[in-house]
DNA sequence: CGTTCGATTTGCT
DNA sequence: GCAAATCGAACGC
C-alpha cells in the first residue's frame, strides 16, 4: 500500500493515523491533509533534478521510511517515502486531527491552547508530536518512536477534496497541479488555501522577484 | 567563502 | 496583507 506513486499515496494515506511514543507517552493524530512529491522530475520537490544530498538522502530509502526535514531555520516537516530505493517520491503529512496525548502536544506547543491550532500545519504537527531530524529514516512500517497505523476498525472512509499544493515558490507548471488531499469541510486541516470555497484555488503564491 | 532562499508560523498593521 | 524570525543547504565565484 506504502509502495505506489506519491499521487496513489498521499490520498490512501488520508484517515490513517501517526503516531508518536515519546516520554511513556503515546502521542497520536489522524492524517487529515497530505501532499503529494513525485521526485526527480518534480520541481517543487527537494530531490528536483535527482538532487541527492545529506540531507534529502532519506527519500531515496525505501517505501514506509520517514524523511524529516529542517526549514526555515525554525521547522520541522515530516514526509512518508512511498516509491521503491532510489526513486525519491514521498507525502508530505500537513495536518492531524489530534487523537491522543493532547495534553502534552500543547505543552510542546508552547501552551497553544486551542486544539485546532495544535497539528493543523506541517511544521505545529512535528512541534505538538516532538518530530525531528532525529526520526530522520526511522521505519514507519513497526511499531516504534513514530510510526503509522491504519484506520480506526469501523471508521467510516472520510470524503476527500483535492487542490493544488501550499507555500511552493516559482515551479512552473507543477504549482498548478493538484497534488495535495484534505477530509472535505474538516476543522483540522491547515488555514492557508484550505480551498474549502469551491474555487479551484488562486493563482501560484509567493513568486518574489521576477 | 559569501549570498540566496526555503514543502512555515506568528504577530502586527 | 506583510514581514520578521532564524539557520543550514545549495549554489555561484
Amino acid at each position: 500500500m506504502l509502495m505506489a506513486g506519491a499521487d496513489d499515496v498521499a490520498p490512501r494515506l488520508i484517515g490513517f493515523r501517526l503516531v508518536r511514543v515519546v516520554g511513556g507517552l503515546v502521542l497520536s493524530g489522524e492524517i487529515v491533509e497530505t501532499e503529494a512529491y513525485l521526485g526527480a522530475r518534480d520541481r517543487a520537490s527537494h530531490a528536483r533534478g535527482g538532487r541527492r544530498t545529506p540531507r534529502n538522502e532519506s527519500m531515496y530509502a525505501r517505501a514506509g521510511t520517514a524523511y524529516v526535514y529542517f526549514t526555515y531555520g525554525m521547522h520541522h516537516c515530516f514526509n512518508v517515502v512511498c516509491a521503491g530505493e532510489g526513486d525519491p517520491q514521498a507525502v508530505l503529512v500537513r495536518a492531524l486531527a489530534p487523537l491522543t496525548g493532547l495534553d502534552a502536544m500543547r505543552e510542546a506547543r508552547g501552551g497553544v491552547s486551542a486544539a485546532r491550532d495544535l497539528c493543523s500545519g506541517p511544521g505545529k504537527l512535528c512541534q505538538a508530536l516532538q518530530i525531528n531530524r532525529t526520526l530522520d529514516g526511522c521505519d514507519l512500517c513497526m511499531p516504534g518512536p513514530l510510526y503509522l497505523a491504519g484506520p480506526e476498525p469501523g471508521a467510516t472512509a472520510p470524503r476527500v477534496r483535492r487542490d493544488r499544493r501550499v507555500g511552493l515558490g516559482d515551479v512552473g507548471a507543477w504549482g498548478t497541479r493538484r497534488l495535495r488531499w484534505f477530509v472535505t469541510g474538516s476543522p483540522w486541516v491547515s488555514v492557508k488555501g484550505a480551498g474549502e470555497t469551491g474555487k479551484p484555488g488562486g493563482p501560484a503564491r509567493r513568486n518574489k522577484r521576477a
